[in-house]
RNA sequence: GCUCCCAUCGUCUAGCGGUCUAGGACGUGGCCCUCUCAAGGCCAAAACACGGGUUCGAUUCCCGUUGGGAGCGCCA
């Protein structure tokens, strides 16, 4: 969800300032890349509508360019073997910590001039011994932290790989990257980077760093906990432009408005109404943003969007019909997702229907019996099963039977026909549903009423 | 612990020294509508974390406190 506000962000800011976006999948950790991880991020982009000009590159597919890199910072004194061992690290920075002081990488490498067959070692960037790596960033502003709090920063492990922190950069300087809109997790990262550029000999690119997205509550998202990912959100029924209305407006704002299409964050977004704040992921707004969504989205695209989950619902594979159409309109103001929509459309794509026990406990009645046999043989006797037709209908049943409310009706016919006590207006339902079936459902329920 | 960052209703936010008895939205409560559930309409409760400055005047600027977050990896 992170990448994904943090993709959004970059490809409208890209797109309104007629740039280019560049996407590249970091997966130098072989461990945490995995075919997998991969192919999510292209669903992901791919269902909110996120496309992209270069790439998809892999940094790890760009190893020779870092090797490289790491050579000639070595070769220019900018950069040096170290071999200590995190062991004895570890030890000299407990030490350090236990006597109260702060711990950075104490240099002890640094003027050794270890070469090449100095033995298992990893490399390290000679920083400039005092002096202060600022950057303006376009969110937050004046940035940056003094070179005496940061350490020499190890840049290739000693089996060989480079570390992200040199890969990031040597791959921005060879991509052409202008501006780098990350999350604000990277802002303590910069400094370092800026080093990695100052040694480079080369100009950095502009930074924004955009505010974390949170669980409830301020803690950090959890894997565990709550939905992290945009296909959790989709799984469970919500629409793309309600996804994409919900991030843009974690951390960001245009005055009032409080919906937003892809297009319109295109044309708006500016970092300036970025903030600073981390924002707390409330699924409430989403929940709204989607029902919004789902009453006003052209049909044929919510109809795309819910069969899968009607689908799902049914248990075998749902066609669009002109039925299941006017269904899904009557439904649009009645469900918060596709999942809610899907399981009351359930009723029209399959006739295994079961009664919810407290509906039926509530509205199937042994006595109402009689009230259904009427309702039924005037139903069958019915020539226009027209909305107009059976409300007449239900008058007559109604007033034959003692002026019978209309809920003491409509309720048991809707548990008949639908199975629950919800649906849309029970001639609407009725009429969506057909005489044929309507009938049929209505004398199951009364053979249930006798028999049980 | 150290460094950096953040701080307006429960939540997302508007506010960029006087327009603020602080606006909108979600959520919540009440009323209306009503064949269920919704949707819709109307109304309501709800916030400038605290303490110092600066200023004629602070929600807005500065400092501190408190609270929260990030970073401090041979992870990304």
């Amino acid at each position: 969800m992170g990448s994904g506000r943090t993709a959004l962000f970059n490809w409208a800011f890209t797109r309104r300032a007629g740039g280019k976006l560049v996407l590249r999948i970091e997966d130098t950790d072989e461990e945490r890349s995995t075919r997998e991880s991969e192919e999510a991020i292209y669903d992901g982009l791919g269902w909110l509508g996120i496309d992209w000009d270069e790439g998809p590159f892999r940094q790890s597919e760009r190893r020779p360019s870092h090797d490289a890199a790491v050579e000639g910072l070595l070769a220019g004194g900018r950069a040096y073997r170290c071999v200590c061992t995190p062991e004895q690290i570890e030890e000299r920075r407990a030490k350090t910590i236990a006597a109260g002081r702060k711990w950075t990488y104490d240099g002890r490498c640094r003027e050794q001039d270890l070469g090449p067959d100095c033995g298992r070692h990893t490399v390290r960037l000679r920083l400039p011994k005092e002096g202060r790596l600022a950057w303006h960033d376009l969110v937050y502003g004046p940035s940056g932290q003094d070179v005496a709090e940061i350490g020499d920063m190890i840049i290739r492990r000693s089996d060989g790989a480079p570390l992200y922190n040199l890969a990031v950069v040597v791959d921005d300087l060879a991509m052409g990257i202008s501006h780098v809109i990350r999350g604000a997790d990277h802002h303590s990262n910069t400094p370092f980077q800026l080093a990695l550029y100052q040694a480079l000999e080369q100009p950095p690119p502009l930074f924004a760093h955009v505010p974390l997205i949170v669980a409830p509550g301020g803690k950090k998202l959890s894997k565990r906990r709550d939905p992290v990912s945009v296909q959790d959100y989709r799984a469970k029924g919500y629409l793309a432009p309600a996804m994409l209305g919900w991030l843009a407006r974690m951390g960001w704002s245009h005055g009032d408005q409080e919906i937003f299409t892809r297009d319109e964050i295109r044309a708006l977004f500016d970092l300036e109404q970025v903030h600073r704040s981390p924002a707390q992921a409330d699924a409430g707004k989403l929940a709204w943003l989607n029902q919004h969504w789902i009453k006003t989205l052209p049909l044929p695209e919510l109809m795309a969007a819910l069969l899968p989950f009607l689908s799902a619902a049914a248990e075998h594979a749902v066609e669009p019909t002109p039925e299941l159409g006017r269904l899904v309109d009557l439904l649009r103001e009645r469900s918060k997702t596709l999942v809610e929509m899907a399981a009351l459309a359930r009723f029209l794509v399959t006739d295994q229907i079961a009664y919810e026990a407290k509906a039926a406990e509530k509205h199937l009645r042994r006595e109402i019996a009689p009230l259904l046999v009427d309702l039924h043989e005037r139903l069958l006797a019915l020539a226009d099963w027209s909305e107009p037709a059976l409300e007449r209908v239900f008058e007559e049943v109604r007033a034959r039977h003692g002026d019978l409310p209309m809920g003491k009706l409509a309720q048991p016919v809707r548990v008949a026909i639908t199975g629950g006590a919800v649906s849309p207006g029970i001639y609407e339902t009725l009429a969506v549903l057909g005489k044929g079936r309507s009938a049929g459902r209505i004398a199951e329920a009364i053979h249930y009423l006798r028999h049980g």
